[in-house]
DNA sequence: CTCCTTTGCTACACTATATGTAGCATATTT
DNA sequence: AAATATGCTACATATAGTGTAGCAAAGGAG
């Protein structure tokens, strides 16, 4: 079941675009997908299950669906790729790469 | 139970430090309550409950919990609040109430 | 001191979500 | 025709999240 900006979603009434995006990426394997599509372009539904450390296809089924209905994913002829708004998404998600390495370090120390 | 950099994580054996965000961040809540830590300074614990729609006070300690673990959150006098590093991951997301707002006209055309 | 309120948080029964294996139906390759 | 690869569904099991009740400790008021 996807949800859509301008609609209550888990936890928050509002439909706040910011809380459907939380919502979503907020579920287990979300930004993982987008992670792996931001990085190895189009990828067969297998290729992003093994890509996704053989994720279970119910469940990879089911994040595509909402991917694709929130307009983030797309299937065509080379497999599946993100959208322009996609690609846009995962450009803000980027930077998290380099954080996340920064954090670490500061975690050991 | 908390999960550390260099340390395997679900779905990701390798424990780089990107897979222990996502891992974190894909639980539900995570990045709600990051974001009213954001936005609203210190808050206690039931503040923290009313500000995210009265999530289940288990669930909100185990997320507390985990963000404690990871230095992203301390509790001191003034209540919960955002250590340095938490501070500096929201800035990370905050672009994406933005982007999140425009992503929602996009799909209303 | 006693009573009342607020704090962070736990217990527990219930529901929803995720996992893992098997395998189907269609399309393409040999 | 047989083999392979595609996207995907079924289903039983395990894990994660929810909601209500309430406890123990800390502080304030009388």
């Amino acid at each position: 079941m996807a949800k859509i900006p301008g609609k209550p979603v888990r936890g928050s009434s509002s439909g706040r675009p910011i809380m459907v995006l939380f919502d979503v990426l907020g579920k287990r394997w979300t930004l993982r997908i987008l992670w792996e599509l931001h990085k190895g372009k189009a990828a067969s539904f297998r290729d992003l299950q093994s890509k996704c450390d053989d994720v279970s296809p119910t469940l990879l089924n089911s994040r595509l669906k909402d991917l694709r209905a929130l307009n983030l994913v797309v299937l065509d002829d080379e497999g599946y790729t993100l959208t322009r708004e996609g690609v846009s998404l995962s450009r803000k998600l980027a930077p998290l790469d380099a954080w996340a390495n920064e954090w670490a370090k500061s975690l050991d120390a």
